[in-house]
DNA sequence: CTGTTAGCGCTTTCAG
DNA sequence: CTGAAAGCGCTAACAG
């Protein structure tokens, strides 16, 4: 492998002039960077990061955690979704970016953990799916050790800033939509996420907030987003309600196979919009999550905090579909 | 952060004493180790991994090549239990994970993408799911410039292994299973999965076996693991067969969901053995292949290579089982 | 057995 | 605008 001393060499020109071009800091006549352009053509040269990062001192690394649910397989495809935005973007603005589940780092104390990031130099963290239990992530904040990104949870101070979309006016908007596409819906039941998530609160704000529009008599029960839970909610209260909105589209299937059991029509939707929607074999309504944008938006959140001491919330856009979903995969 | 220098000067020792009984060379006496671990106690010191692998130039660090298919999300639970096996072994073996996606290093050359790697300072490969028609990958496999660990593909020279399951055995062993535990199935239709895939092969050439053996009357069909090809078979092949063997879960759901709606029954099993299968609301058999534990041994395997210059193949074992499919996800 | 020393490849002052 | 030189934290000969 070329080094930039092999580059300075062959462009005639001193190692520090080479690094000055490389990271485009100015000062250096055009005619010399052509020069140096040239050279690092020609020697095919790419910069060693390991090698910039212990001289700068600046490792720009950014690790992102991640929860392996393993009871339901269904979110993987979300986990891989916020994989791949945040790998992908982090390429663009060369962060390195390491994955770890939270599976590997729950045993270990405050300082343990944090002697074991600082050791891989990650500066930067992308905490997916934090929730209110999650007591130790709530430490790692406190201790200001790290540029900390939350996706999906509403904290943000100096180090720390939130990325996520905007939950309750989906989760109104959704449900509106549903109920104004459906005649005489005023008996709603909301099957909520769990309690510990903090989507759950925000979204059931929403419904609130178009319950007390729409004059609906909102009934909310918790369905822990387990398709089970949904179903059996559903069975209980078929008689009683005209419409079942629920907060992810797990809990939708199993409350639309509830019904079908039944054999009754009532209107349901859904949350989240990914294809495992596809095997429930009917339509409805969701709020696609851009679960892949999103984790980029939360890499070039945790890029710029660590050039800024100054975290805050970002708010996304999402979109309401009707999935058309196949009943057999392709 | 505490450097390696102040562990030596709290100890009372050079550096390079600290560093051997970092690393566990020998030739230090009891008394000093017990200092310089003292004194590493004391100071709470990592040592800076980075500094580490510039200076020995031994990175150690792997890069985890996935392919995400965007067409059918059902394999990415496979994808996940890949990453975390192999995170978490990387972790006991202090071994630097980087995961990248086929589609980012697609569109990139030979040089470029050797570069790219080598600036990351990426010593080793892991591939999964490397299939005839990946031409780079056979080019990067040829450049020697990398270790390189392929799962489910069988190839291995000085710097590259193999690792997958006998995938030969299993798919003889399961379609076995199945048809003895049913009566008087001769006439087997097997689908089979994509042509370029290399288990495809393998698990063909099992059926061959188990043809022969049990003098059963075989036709062969590629569903290209895609549940609406394994359906339309099953549906043009219903009278035909007595027992329908799917190189896929997915595609066993496919021919179940066929006989179900023609109403007759057949026995059918499947291959891959993951939660997926809950939606069917059937049992079957299934090849349950330990995806975790494949991909530990990929990283075990990739860190081997670091060090020794002699590929292999790699054969895990499996498990026939009968999966007790949950019709709703709790 | 222990310490001295020369780098790894790059960034970053600071003179020229 | 350009270059010389001092490290970043650690490893690895090589002396002692």
């Amino acid at each position: 492998m070329a080094s930039i001393k092999d580059v300075a060499r062959q462009a005639g020109v001193a190692i520090s002039t080479v690094s000055k071009v490389l990271n485009g800091y100015e000062g250096v006549s055009e005619s010399t960077k052509d020069k140096v352009n040239a050279a690092i053509e020609a020697l095919n040269y790419t910069p060693n990061a390991v090698a910039a990062a212990l001289s700068s001192k600046q490792f720009g690394r950014v690790a992102l955690l991640l929860k392996l649910e393993e009871t339901v397989g269904c979110v993987d495809e979300i986990n891989l979704q916020y994989l791949s935005g945040a790998i992908h973007r982090a390429k663009e603005l060369k962060l390195d970016v390491v994955t770890l589940f939270f599976s590997m780092v729950a045993d270990m104390g405050l300082d343990e953990l944090t002697s074991y990031l600082k050791a891989q130099s990650v500066e930067g963290i992308i905490a997916y799916g934090m929730n209110e239990e999650d007591e130790f992530l709530r430490e790692l904040i406190a201790s200001g050790a790290f540029k900390i990104v939350l996706v999906d949870a509403p904290y943000h101070d100096r180090n720390t800033s939130s990325v996520w979309i905007d939950q309750k006016n989906a989760q109104y908007e959704i449900a509106k939509k549903t109920i104004l596409g459906n005649e005489s819906c005023t008996k709603v039941l909301y099957i909520a996420g769990d309690k510990k998530s903090f989507v759950t609160g925000e979204r059931i704000a929403g419904m609130k907030k178009l319950a007390e529009e729409l004059a609906l008599e909102l009934t909310i029960e918790y369905g822990d987003f387990s398709e089970k839970k949904a179903r059996e909610l559903t069975f209980s209260y078929a008689d009683r309600m005209d419409v079942f909105v629920c907060a992810s589209d797990l809990m939708a299937i199993g409350a639309m196979r509830a019904l079908m059991e039944l054999d009754v029509f009532h209107p349901v939707c859904g949350f989240d919009g990914i294809p495992l929607m596809s095997y429930a074999g009917k339509q409805m309504n969701t709020v696609r999550q851009d679960f892949y944008g999103v984790s980029a938006a939360a890499v070039e959140e945790v890029d710029r905090l660590l050039h800024l001491e100054e975290g805050r919330n970002v708010v996304l856009g999402y979109e309401l579909v009707r999935m058309r979903y196949q009943d057999i995969v392709e």
